[in-house]
DNA sequence: GCAGTGTACTTGTCTAGACAAGACTATGCA
DNA sequence: TGCATAGTCTTGTCTAGACAAGTACACTGC
């Protein structure tokens, strides 16, 4: 559905004019006037909400917002640039901007390091290593890798506390050629999260978030009862296309659990 | 940790100086050369990743990186501005710019009416509606809904099914201030979600994801047993500032999963 | 009827300069 | 010594204009 312009420009629109942004900062006014940029973005995040204009609809042009509240282009293109990178409008060269669809939201999910997490809780963390050695892998690693079977790879197995309660069961296979020292890592004083972000500090994840019964070995180093339901986190992380490490979150699920906000 | 920036400027930067940006659009060359706030914007990002800053450390200035790239003031702000909302730095007036904490960076999740997820799998949804009636606000639903304890409140399940496999069991309460006409539709035709958006078109989210045993009920409704693990997703939704819907949304663990995607 | 062309409109990006406001530092005065 | 002040550096924001490039549509000539 793509609304075609009226050629005919509409007859007088109601003055949204500002009255010389910046330089007037409204003496005696105590509430802090918006900038005109959040202004103009205000004026549109409200319409949309309003429904004035639906999902894929023509929204008013660069030069039209000008217009109508009398600021300069770069204001304009700023506040639709920033709606545009917040998903509420499409923005296409020579067509226009349009509504977006409004379901599609992102999410803002921190990611933090277990360490970090438990310590801002003001609880205690401390870990158990099970295993940290190299091992070849198995063809259904390869690909996540991107290792050759058979190719070396780091293997880690780490039970997580927070105040002496296991909270998290850590199994993490490594790229070795991200992560030459990985295996001497003091895994006990440093969670495997943190050393790799020292190591390869930018990066992208894709995960999975899945609730599901632990394996027998997993019950037993959580303390759980084997149908117990766990809160599973498969989690990739690639650096600049580099595959680093793939790992595999097992958590009780009456003791963790997975917060987060959707924000337009 | 707050580095200093030292008084005297340093000697003699490499010049990453530009050959007159979009004007000479290199006519032979097939590559797309980057827009020069793209290039400015790449140099920090490398930067960050090869750990030239760490966490902390006192980047350069805008006006340095318009010296050196040879660039005017808007295209650095620009690029500074993205790698900001990114979450890579941080400006402060009067200060500077201060490379992030690299761990802390956003998920993209996106939601969608569950209809929309099934019928773009190519499987056929349905849903049986098992109560969509008016009941009075309890004390434990108050706060979250922003009703007074006894106050008239919207309440429906909703179990979707996927192929004919139930797939998710809806528990949802509504705030009838925001969706007078909620118990009117048809829910076997229209999603809860879908309508809802529909009323208010923009809105956030808070979410708990969490793995647990279905009450009994749900078991029942999912047509599985009463241990089985299931993904439980527990969404309150805000329309600027007013709350419109709490939902308890129940998954067999074995037929669900979240996934998504952290980019910095 | 149909293909090509020109025009008008759109967004994408950049420049050079400006003023505001916050934070630090050196200076001068009591 | 202690405090006020001026100066300098920083980011935050805006303007007015420019060119590039993509799209749609009316017009032309065949």
């Amino acid at each position: 559905m793509v609304f075609t312009r009226p050629s005919i420009r509409p007859p007088a629109r109601p003055s949204t004019q500002l009255p010389a942004p910046h330089r007037t900062p409204l003496p005696g006014a105590g509430t802090r006037v918006l900038a005109p940029y959040a202004q103009v973005k205000e004026f549109l995040k409200q319409g949309l909400a309003a429904g004035r204009w639906p999902t894929g609809a023509l929204m008013p042009s660069d030069a039209e917002l000008v217009a109508q509240f009398g600021v300069s282009r770069m204001t304009v293109t700023r506040a639709l640039r920033e709606l545009q990178t917040e998903g509420l409008v499409t923005r296409v060269q020579g067509l226009g901007t349009y509504a977006a669809h409004l379901a599609k939201v992102s999410s803002t999910l921190t990611i933090r390091d277990l360490h970090e997490e438990i310590t801002a809780r003001g609880h205690r963390h401390h870990a158990e290593v099970h295993l940290a050695r190299q091992e070849r892998t198995v063809a259904a690693l390869a690909p996540q890798l991107g290792l050759a079977v058979g190719a070396p790879v780091f293997h880690s197995l780490i039970v997580h506390f927070e105040d002496n309660i296991p909270l998290q069961c850590e199994d993490r296979f490594v790229n070795p050629a991200c992560a030459p020292d990985y295996l001497n890592t003091d895994f006990t004083r440093i969670t495997p999260t943190h050393y790799l972000l020292q190591v390869a500090p930018l990066w992208e994840a894709q995960y999975a978030i899945e609730a599901g019964a632990p394996s027998r070995t997993e019950a037993k180093l959580l303390g759980i009862r084997p149908l117990e339901a766990c809160l599973i986190i498969v989690r990739r992380t690639v650096n600049r296309d580099v595959p680093i490490t793939l790992a595999r979150l097992v958590h009780p699920g009456s003791r963790y659990r997975v917060e987060g906000q959707f924000k337009p």
